[in-house]
DNA sequence: GCCAACGTTGGC
DNA sequence: GCCAACGTTGGC
């Protein structure tokens, strides 16, 4: 069992949006990029997610998920009227896949990357190195145990 | 296979 | 809206 952390923009969908989804799943469509894709096909089911948001005011962590479906191809890479449209990949080679994640529940605080980074147990997660795009990545159990410390455990 | 140009991410 | 840090693309 593995843990991560998966970015999403809550003004496109929040960890609220996903509490509030059917099932509190959703699939995670749209990645374009290799190493994150790679670490998608890495997840088992079960494996805890820290839900991040990005580009929020502030960044930070909002709640806990989980692994709901193993990686499956991205059909809204073959869907031309798709903002993640890639017209390399076809039906034999998707390129791009996703997984379902299901909401488990969120922090009682909300933890914001001002405090991820000024913890120094969680100095060597990836979120909080400058320059770190990846919109998935793995952390340890250690790490996610930290998190969810700080947001004063699981509402 | 190099690398410059370009696009994207995401904090600020 | 700015811009640094990357990833991708495409000419050569």
């Amino acid at each position: 069992m593995r843990c991560w952390l998966m970015k999403s923009e809550p003004d496109v969908f929040s960890f609220d949006d996903l509490m509030r989804a059917e099932g509190r799943t959703t699939s995670w469509e749209g990645v374009r990029n290799y190493r994150a894709r790679n670490f998608m096909k890495e997840m088992e089911l079960g494996d805890r997610v820290l839900y991040y948001h990005s580009n929020a005011d502030p960044p930070g962590v909002a709640g806990v998920a989980e692994v709901a479906r193993l990686a499956y191809p991205d059909h809204t890479a073959r869907d031309p009227s798709s903002d993640y449209y890639d017209p390399k990949a076809t039906a034999d080679k998707p390129i791009w896949e996703m997984v379902d994640i299901r909401a488990v529940a969120p922090l009682r605080r909300f933890v914001s990357l001002d405090e991820l980074k000024a913890d120094p147990r969680l100095a060597a997660m990836l979120v909080v190195q400058k320059g770190q795009r990846l919109s998935v990545m793995p952390v340890t159990s250690e790490e996610l145990a930290v998190v969810i410390e700080l947001g004063g455990g699981l509402g």
